[in-house]
DNA sequence: GGCCAAATAT
DNA sequence: CATATTTGGC
């Protein structure tokens, strides 16, 4: 028996589609490392620079920090959903790389990250589209759309006027950031105990601010910061002084191909 | 070796 | 900024 299906939680396995994907096999779990991650690892915690860390040249560490690759982005539902919002906010037109970007206001989130992902999101809407049109009405059932193409972009609502061209636009409603429906389609608390996979490797992660916390850039150089408005509370690293402080509600999340992500998105945030 | 998501190159 | 190609972990 699957021991990744009974941990979860079946609407989220929907929601996800994790395990009985047929596009996706799931190899067989190792054993999971219970990796309690704590808050002295040295190195790994924040690889991006905070500004003291560049400036506090004393480290005696090694911080050649130009040099330093950043880690690889993790795009979590909690994240995307926030795209998508912004997104949606800009209307179709005005949503380009930057402005997106400058509207989420994740810290640590670079444009090139947000490009890639539009992109990848735009050929998504576009099979998204040509299946509503040609095959029938309906975009969320069967149609050969099952909410499981792309987990991720299935987890975030496409708000309908994305799929129509032609009469396009209009930031009409969307909400800022009330918790609503879309709490409950991904109400993810996954069991710590699902499956884990291999090694764990080092993400970069996002917390979600304090409720007034006010955000300092790391590495956004520039004093003009963000002078669009925002959609919901800024999102910051968790690179806090160079070591990671874990939330109480951090929460597993395992991403398509079982790569094994720790996020830190307390609440939903979304 | 394939498949995926994210990164990087054009 | 968009699109194409490469990378790298599973």
């Amino acid at each position: 028996m699957p021991l990744s299906q009974s941990l979860i939680t079946p609407d989220l396995a929907l929601a996800f589609n994790i395990s009985n994907n047929p596009h996706h096999h799931h190899h067989t779990p190792p054993p999971p490392p219970p990796q309690q991650q704590s808050a002295s690892q040295p190195n790994s915690s924040a690889e991006f620079d905070s500004p003291e860390l560049s400036g506090a040249a004393a480290a005696g560490s090694d911080e050649p920090a130009r040099t330093l690759k950043r880690p690889r982005l993790v795009w979590t539902p909690q994240l995307h959903k926030r795209f998508v919002d912004a997104v949606a906010h800009l209307g179709i037109k005005n949503a380009v790389p930057k402005t997106i970007m400058q509207l989420m206001s994740v810290d640590g989130l670079t444009r090139e990250n947000v490009a890639s992902h539009l992109q990848k999101y735009r050929l998504y809407l576009k099979r998204m589209q040509s299946i509503s049109n040609g095959g029938g009405s309906n975009i969320s059932a069967a149609s050969g759309v099952d909410p499981a193409t792309d987990h991720l972009f299935a987890s975030s609502p496409v708000p309908a006027h994305f799929l129509h061209p032609g009469r396009a636009n209009s930031d009409h409603f969307l909400p800022f950031v009330p918790v609503a429906a879309a709490a409950m389609q991904h109400h993810h608390q996954m069991a710590a105990a699902a499956h884990h996979h291999h090694h764990p490797q080092q993400f970069r992660h996002f917390g979600n601010s304090p409720p007034n916390g006010q955000f300092e850039h790391p590495f956004l150089r520039q004093s003009s910061q963000q002078q669009v408005q925002r959609i919901g509370a800024p999102i910051h690293s968790s690179s806090n002084g160079g070591s990671v402080v874990l939330p109480n509600y951090a929460d597993d999340f395992e991403s398509a191909n079982g790569r094994k992500v720790l996020t830190l998105f307390p609440n939903g945030d979304d």
